[in-house]
DNA sequence: CTGAAAGCGCTTACAG
DNA sequence: CTGAAAGCGCTTACAG
């Protein structure tokens, strides 16, 4: 089992590994059948496989791909990755999944792993404004990437969005179609633009329906069930809200927990409306009312975008439209007087 | 923003380039320490980092480490992940995470990827019957790998597994000792490892106890919810079982939603046991017992293990005990006429 | 259509 | 303690 090298092929061929090499790479096809097809049978039969550090010196090309999530254990991410590495090894390419835990010093430590590994470009779903500097590092090492889901200011650099002010405004709206008036929000992150959008949304639907929002029916939240549950349970207990947008699914989980916990029911006395659409969703009871994103399809657009801009191809940031996705976890508010 | 090379160094600092490389590779402590600070400084300077393909088409190393999950979209397995890829990265490691989607034929487009990229080692945990010759790929490659969560055979190669014996006995004896006496199982796919003595312990635990269990209690299932959920509801349509012990918890996530559509009660009208510990095991109403693996240690021993196994040292494989978590989804068989 | 040669950026015996 | 030189396995002008 030892590995074969291209001078095993041309020596076996008779072939120089000049032309070796090109037929390998489909180089100038200025070339003879025969010669091209005796090469590639020798090369099946021996199973070479070029070494990828010696092409890679002289190519600096890795044909891998880093992916940054911020947070693996959100099922959002997971469909995100999926998409992304369908299209990545559709490709050609491998995907590195690297995941920063929120936490901008992994981040940082992540994009200089992936530069010293010499992928080909970096997709990074994982921006907060602490980390900045981080995408500067970026920036000077000239690796191309594009931004995914997340970013800290949309002009800033191309990207994968999803028009998380529509969808704030949808579930706002939503809400306020069933009655509600005391509506309370548990917000994502402050420091990131997707969860500022999605609160700006929301917050602009209230208001052209008149309905004011005192500032403790917001909740600052961080996009983790845990923290969601911790803040619901203290939330609710002093409950005055009637409905409750919650900036991910994954909050949303929590705010159920503390619910049950609690005794309060939804949708009869509380109504839920989350955000991602994840597919436990539908598990949990009642089943969670959301704002979908098409996860999958983002995570593949954001491979075929940096592909793209590896290539050097004029890019585009691309804007995906979120959908309302009504099941049973809200409700109209005269209902509850019937139950 | 050029990138500099050891010449660079050499250059800068006066020294040769032999003497640049063997300070950044930490070789003989036998030099002066002038020398050496002098390099360092120089290095950190102009923010030199080595060519990996350079260095790998040497060292014949990429600290690179592939892990091939079936399906990242179980919660178990990003658990899984964040544990190998912390334990690589403190090692040094970065960590290709793929998923080869349950499908034998990705897995094995996988396994030549990573090969191919010079991975140092890889992580298997997603294994199944199709894929012995998988495994043989990956033999046949001298690549150092360790199988994880889940064996062919456990005799055949080194890797990091769960006692599923037991697990799927203390699921049983759970049941049993609660009162039940008709007890459906949902199984795992019937051509893994893992999924099988799940089941053996289970029925061992029932044959212990002289419970019978009628083969049309057994439902195949793939592990996953989708199918969980469709089989259930047909199952569950013609209930005749008081309990169900489902082989991992995103089944049992199935068999919530199937209940709840069919209107039966959980505990009351059925007690439901999983098997994993995922997250969502908290959020679900009524909370969910389960029996719990240290899935995140075991993401975190497994790449210890491969790690010593590339530095050729000995490796015995390791095998965890799970426990049994109590909750609110298995109750008494008489608190059921309470109700 | 094909080959000889240079060179990518390192590491590692081998000398001294 | 340090340097010159060979070589890792490829690709790519340059000739022919």
């Amino acid at each position: 089992m030892t590995k074969y090298t291209i001078k095993d092929i041309a020596r076996e061929t008779g072939y120089s590994i000049s032309t070796v090499s090109r037929v390998l790479n489909n180089k100038e096809e200025g070339m003879s059948k025969e010669t091209r097809k005796r090469i590639l049978e020798v090369v099946e039969e021996m199973n070479y496989r070029p070494n990828q550090f010696a092409r890679g010196l002289i190519t600096k090309q890795s044909n891998m791909l880093g992916l940054i999530v911020p947070n693996i254990s959100n099922p959002f991410f997971p469909e995100l990755c999926r998409g992304a590495e369908d299209e990545a090894v559709n490709n050609g390419y491998s995907l590195i999944i690297c995941n920063s835990d929120d936490q901008s010093s992994k981040e940082e430590r992540y994009i200089r792993l992936l530069k010293e590994q010499q992928v080909d470009g970096v997709l990074l779903a994982s921006m907060n404004k602490l980390t900045r500097e981080n995408e500067g590092i970026l920036t000077d090492s000239q690796i191309p990437y594009i931004l995914v889901d997340r970013g800290l200011d949309v002009s800033t650099a191309t990207g994968v969005f999803m028009d998380n002010f529509k969808g704030g405004y949808l579930a706002g709206k939503h809400l306020i179609e069933l009655g509600h008036q005391k509506i309370g929000c548990m917000t994502g992150p402050v420091d990131i633009t997707n969860s500022n959008n999605r609160l700006k949304g929301f917050l602009q639907a209230l208001k052209e329906h008149d309905i004011p929002i005192p500032s403790h029916y917001i909740m600052n939240g961080n996009y983790h069930m845990e923290d969601a549950y911790d803040q619901a349970k203290q939330f609710l207990a002093n409950n005055e809200v009637t409905a409750l947008f919650a900036s991910n699914d994954l909050m949303a989980c929590g705010v159920y927990r503390a619910a049950f916990e609690l005794d309060i029911s939804i949708p009869n006395d509380l109504s839920v409306i989350g955000f991602d659409d994840i597919p436990f969703g539908e598990v949990l009871n009642p089943k969670l009312s959301t704002i979908r994103q098409n996860t999958y399809q983002i995570g593949k657009e954001s491979v075929k975008l940096l592909i793209k801009k590896i290539h050097n191809e004029p890019v585009e940031s691309l804007f995906y439209e979120p959908t309302l996705v009504v099941r049973k976890s809200t409700t109209k508010l005269p209902e509850r007087s019937f139950s």
